[in-house]
DNA sequence: TCTATACTTGACTAATAAGGTCAGGATTAT
DNA sequence: ATAATCCTGACCTTATTAGTCAAGTATAGA
């Protein structure tokens, strides 16, 4: 399992704005893909693409012409992560008889689906839970879910402190 | 982001198998990849090569001959997925800079590390806490990670209760 | 002992997706 | 005008995933 390089050069790039931006306004001077390209070391054709879809999923505005560039559409703070790599990476892929398509019988192959559709939802709770203002501020981590019911025996959930 | 099959497979054959045992024992007749290739709808040439994997991680014990074929090393309830797919699949990947090399000056990229890196741990703290009875039981959802410190301001992550 | 059933090993191939490039066009400040 | 930008869509290259194949080796049972 892993994490595209789309998904993590938007963030970056995105951060990159916001800590150009003076405190949490999304107003100031547009930033522009060049000089993101640049400090982030990310492809400028590339990340022209991939801002491409951050606009149409209105995480940024755009402003065309010299001096121009691109600006956060909201506040770093509103703007959750989830939303952000939602925007360029299509969705958590899953399973087989995933989406739509629900299975009827609790076989085996459909007792994992409901795993990996937990686990899905588990990293979408992540991301939505940290915004862009959190990452800026190096404040990511999150307390360890609490083990308030039962476990199977035997398999003791670790928490660390 | 996505899950690969060998990792679904893998968890689907475990359980296969788990459904097969009597009780939580990990005794019982030895599994052959030839009926879970059928009941599974999976290869038996590709599953033949994710056993090796799960063999030699030391996940099942195999019987060779006639009449053979894989059990559990250990009861299900005592075996965790993030073990299972630890077993076949190689790692969560994250970053540039990940791993070994620490990222020395606290910039833009650097922070975003830090996010990736709480990611992976999320996944695999949520992996770690599902056994394969838990699946086998339809035991999965875990209770969302309480709110405890301090959100940015205007960003509250969503309880589900 | 023979044979069929199974696991074992490792090389090989085909399909897909990721990651990135390119060529050009549209807009606008100066 | 012109240069700096964003905008659009097609294109390419490479890595990974998913799966195949061709040989083995071990062993239960006739």
């Amino acid at each position: 399992m892993k994490i595209s390089t789309r998904g993590r050069y938007a963030v970056m790039a995105m951060a990159d704005i916001a800590s150009q931006q003076v405190g949490a306004h999304s107003a100031g001077a547009p930033v522009s893909l060049a000089v993101i390209s640049e400090r982030q070391e990310i492809p400028l054709p590339y990340l022209e693409q991939i801002f491409q879809d951050l606009r149409k999923a209105g995480q940024v505005e755009s402003v065309r012409g010299p001096k121009g560039g691109y600006r956060l559409s909201k506040p770093a703070d509103e703007m959750p992560i989830g939303d952000i790599i939602s925007s360029v990476d299509e969705t958590v892929e899953v399973t087989r008889c995933s989406g739509t398509n629900v299975c009827l019988s609790k076989q085996t192959r459909c007792l994992t689906h409901d795993l990996w559709a937990e686990l899905e939802s588990q990293i979408y709770g992540f991301l939505n839970g940290v915004s862009l203002a959190d990452v800026l501020d190096g404040n990511v981590s999150v307390p360890r879910p609490i083990n308030i019911g039962q476990t199977s025996q035997g398999h003791e959930v670790e928490v660390i402190s």
